[in-house]
RNA sequence: CGGAGCGUAGCUCAGCUUGGUAGAGCACCAGCUUUGGGAGCUGGCUGUCGCAGGUUCAAAUCCUGUCGCUCCGACCA
């Protein structure tokens, strides 16, 4: 990437680097505390040091490549009509109360105190911030549509930080929350993020996947998450080869199971009996039972705002508790312990059914439509009920789809099966219509002059989350591959003797100097080290571009390109600015 | 929060079962040699054995507690 097409201000002034004068310090080996391939990089590249579990000291090189994501989402941003601003990281809980997050977020909330007792919060994101600045702020349709952008430390209470940057306690989030007069114009706003986030992920050079996601504890009506397919990936998406959709798994939905429900009800009314030491629907399926998981029905007893709710599903089917969640307009809900579901159904786990049961709401899962010839719990220890058609014999409250999809089964849009893969969440996009617009008065008034609250969207991207997902995307056995656009240096000349005013030396300044003078991002490894080393480290560090000048090949007057993933190319020591500057221009 | 594993030199680890003067490799420093893929030789530096308490003549080692790190789980009844 040449530097004054970045427009990386403050690189600028660094222009001249040389590998003694800055501090990279790479590990032979693997920290015991890395676990996944980029944190090991992450680590072993000298980009980054661990402070404390889910808190790192960014290093030169580290922050170099950190600047450079920030400054390609700035640019994308601003394209978009976005307007950078900053916010505090430390919020009053007030606002919080407002929206009614201080108990739907307190999980992850970190709580500091004044010198007066006083409560504050560190911001975990900042929806109640920017919407109560533009319930102050904006009063009037002629003010909209605005889209506000930050680019700062985010601090959540994460159950368990791990992977490096990927879940960490404190970490860099791009966030940006759009205004807008309508539902249209709001879907507009959405649109262009939708089309910036495209631009970004693309122009850091990662490979990412959109998908249709569930809004969690953010709130709102539809979302985009933008994923990187990767093993270590702490999410599961679902999509078609026909690109035609991809959903996160909390979301997916298809044509449903591939072995179809039971529907033929054998006549006979239900029928206990008994099943010593059964308490699993695997267990079930085996000899002396042999009933098929998909002719069990499920019953899973959580509590949802402090009230029970029975949920049934098909045998071999898994809860999806988001959707369950998403179903019941709610975030607050967790399974019942096996006390709470004793006093409620008179049965422990692996005996429960819900015949009969009418003083609980019965939440049953579309699979188990028109199921007949079940069986099920008996709500009695050791017991199950066999012939069970679920119209005649369960009242059942609400039909919702509760269910997990699972890989092969068919997309609903093109009919082909779908594939799961597990997958890092590096964007999220949400329509977040009025919810905080309400609870905080971000009211304006419109044409007619009726005041109206404003339609909100949310866009976030984990950009520390970003640099290490690029890193696992981009890797091979010797280390990290940067993609140019964020690579800390795009080239290193790797002289092999150092010696001051040798010819070697020599020849590598003045290709040096001449790619910083034609706008290049560049490092001399002026080290005194043997070839050995300096190869190994530039590798993994990964510099996009290596060239080295030795002895061997400068006897035929030509020196060595090495493009970090590419062929080397030996080319007469006059042209290398030349070929690297080519390399460059054919990679933006 | 539950379960498991691990805390010994800057890094990777051995030593712990069976208590008896703190170890190796890498890194670092000095010197010599080497010089196109993480060099070789010689010499040297480096430790509250995570912390606290206990048992013992004696604790890195056994016991208790505690802190930290890593992994799994915290739907699948």
């Amino acid at each position: 990437m040449l530097i004054r097409d970045a427009c990386l201000g403050n690189l600028c002034k660094l222009l001249e680097m040389r590998w003694t004068q800055t501090f990279i310090p790479t590990l032979k080996e693997t920290p015991a505390e890395a676990e996944i391939t980029s944190h090991k990089l992450l680590l072993r590249a000298g980009l980054a040091r661990r402070l404390a579990g889910g808190l790192y000291t960014f290093l030169p090189l580290g922050l170099r490549v950190l600047r450079k994501i920030e400054a390609i989402i700035r640019e994308e941003m601003n394209r978009a009509g976005a307007l950078e601003v900053a916010m505090p990281c430390l919020q009053p809980p007030e606002i919080w109360q407002k929206s009614g997050r201080y108990q739907d977020m307190s999980e992850v909330l970190y709580h500091v105190y004044d010198r007066a007792k006083k409560e504050w919060l560190l911001g975990p994101t900042h929806e109640e911030n920017i919407t109560v600045l533009v319930a102050s702020e904006i009063n009037s349709y002629r003010q909209l549509p605005k889209n506000f952008y930050q680019i700062t430390v985010k601090f959540r209470d994460e159950i368990r930080p791990r992977f490096g940057l990927m879940r960490a306690r404190e970490f860099v989030m791009k966030d940006a929350y759009s205004f807008d007069v309508d539902e249209r114009s709001a879907e507009v706003s959405y649109q262009k993020m939708y089309d910036a986030y495209v631009r970004i992920f693309e122009r850091c050079g990662l490979r990412t996947i959109a998908v249709e996601a569930h809004t969690g504890a953010i709130g709102g009506s539809f979302s985009h998450e933008f994923m990187v397919p990767a093993e270590s990936g702490e999410n599961e998406i679902a999509f078609c080869e026909s690109g035609k959709y991809a959903a996160n798994v909390e979301k997916a939905v298809s044509q449903g199971p591939l072995i179809p429900t039971p529907t033929a009800s054998t006549g006979a009314s239900p029928e206990k009996f008994p099943t010593p030491g059964v308490l699993t629907i695997e267990a079930l399926a085996q000899p002396p039972y042999n009933v098929p998981a998909h002719h069990q029905i499920k019953t899973l007893v959580y509590i949802v705002e402090s009230k029970p709710v029975v949920l049934l599903l098909r045998g071999d089917d898994q809860l999806n508790e988001a959707k369950l969640a998403g179903a019941l307009g709610t975030v607050l809900l967790r399974p019942a312990t096996p006390e709470e579901i004793y006093e409620l159904l008179g049965a422990h786990p692996g005996s429960l059914g819900a015949v009969g049961v009418t003083h609980v709401p019965v939440y049953a899962d579309l699979a188990l439509r028109g199921a007949a010839g079940m069986t099920t719990g008996a709500n009695q220890d050791g017991f199950h009920l066999r012939h069970v058609d679920i119209a005649r014999d369960i009242k059942v409250t609400r039909w919702l789809d509760l269910r997990t999809v699972k890989a092969g089964e068919l997309c609903l849009a093109t009919g082909l099966p779908l594939k799961i893969s597990r997958a890092i969440e590096v964007g999220h996009i949400f329509k977040l219509g009025t919810k905080y617009s309400e609870k905080l008065g971000a009211v304006f008034l419109d044409e007619q002059g009726r005041p109206r609250p404003a339609v909100m969207g949310c866009y976030g991207i984990g950009v520390t989350r970003t640099l290490q997902a690029i890193i696992e995307q981009s890797n091979d056995k010797d280390g990290i591959i940067w993609p140019m656009s964020v690579a800390p240096y795009t080239v290193c000349i790797t002289p092999l003797d150092v010696t001051p005013g040798g010819r070697i030396m020599s020849i590598a300044e003045q290709i040096y100097r001449q790619l910083i003078e034609s706008g290049v991002d560049a490092i001399l490894d002026d080290r005194d080290e043997r070839p050995g080393v300096k190869f190994k480290d530039s590798e993994l560090v990964g510099f996009p571009i290596r060239v080295a000048v030795g002895e061997k090949s400068l006897a035929n007057e030509q020196v060595e390109i090495k493009p970090r993933a590419g062929q080397l190319m030996l080319v007469h020591k006059t042209e290398a600015v030349n070929r690297v500057l080519e390399l460059i221009k054919r990679a933006n």
